[in-house]
DNA sequence: TTCGCCATGTAAGAGGTTACATGATTTA
DNA sequence: TAAATCATGTAACCTCTTACATGGCGAA
């Protein structure tokens, strides 16, 4: 059992209509710490929710852009997303590559094992980095919950980040 | 691109000899800070990679339980997993229904989050104990490579605790 | 005597990725 | 003028999960 797409979809759309390129963008972004996924999973899942009377489809003529698609949960949809938060919570599921290369890589000469550790410190930087600006530019009109969510992220990078760190330490010593 | 059980059990296995039963068991306890998959991913799997000639069974006959096969790297195996080492390294992915219901859960009354939250605080908790234990119990006899990557998952597991315990302080305020 | 552990495996299907197709506008 | 952004979508494929099937031994 793993977090689906679906929810995770019907959660944004919950807070505010929003396109598919939106949502994809927001994977990337906001949600980044807890979610992903790629466009082949965003589009298709739209137009599954839709069929399932989930969420209502409004097109967007744009003339300087392309035209989109802005979609809104139902009322279906919004008990959809409450049934599904009365059910059991699903354990954290984490796959680091990185992870299993510093396990299994004793092999690897130390010089290459910290270059991975320095990639994976500058991905969680940045990712960190974005959170906090994203905390700053949006904390005044942000649920309660949603800055909670937020700063859960951004515990999640800085520790990464200091664990890293310690790694690197260690391993110049 | 993500991390596949392939690798992490061709890992594995160029650490000792094991079986399908006892991979899984890795999965669960000392590798489940980065990696986990189900039986039904473990079996097919060895099957793929013997007839790939990367990994070799040997039988053996047990009276007082059942025979089990025990999976030993070829010179082939090893270097698909060091080729493998060689490429780039993949991203860390995180899914976590935990922080998705905190982030849209401003409906969901904070008594629920609360326990939301508590229940991840276990999770983590016990993670955490086990992998204190392994590192105590085997750190004799651990490359040190192993070691490093077994600190971060101790880590990783200790900066969720504070960060969740950090998250319920700020709820009860 | 029931439950958990040991131990392996398969079939069906879900859920996802990658790569491709298209194309205008804006920014560097 | 090249690259990034906006914007949607599909088809083929891959990986993994779930559920099922089997069965003996030891501990509570």
């Amino acid at each position: 059992m793993q977090l689906q797409a679906k929810y995770v979809i019907l959660g944004l759309l919950s807070t505010r209509t929003m396109s598919g390129y939106e949502i994809k963008k927001s994977f990337e972004g906001d949600i980044s710490f807890f979610f992903d996924a790629s466009y082949g999973s965003v589009y298709p899942t739209l137009n599954k929710l839709e069929k399932e009377g989930l969420i209502v489809k409004t097109t967007i003529v744009q003339t300087d852009r392309p035209n989109k698609h802005e979609y809104a949960v139902t009322e279906a949809g919004k008990e959809a997303l409450s049934d599904y938060m009365k059910g059991p919570l699903i354990e954290d599921q984490v796959r680091s590559d990185l992870t299993m290369r510093l396990y299994f890589g004793q092999k690897a000469g130390e010089s290459e094992m910290a270059g991975w550790i320095r990639q994976g410190l500058e991905q969680h930087r940045a990712k960190l980095a974005e959170l906090i600006l994203l905390m700053e530019e949006h904390q005044a009109h942000m649920p309660r919950s949603t800055k909670l969510s937020l700063q859960y992220g951004i515990d999640y990078h800085q520790g990464q980040v200091n664990a890293l760190s310690r790694l690197l330490e260690q391993l110049d010593s």
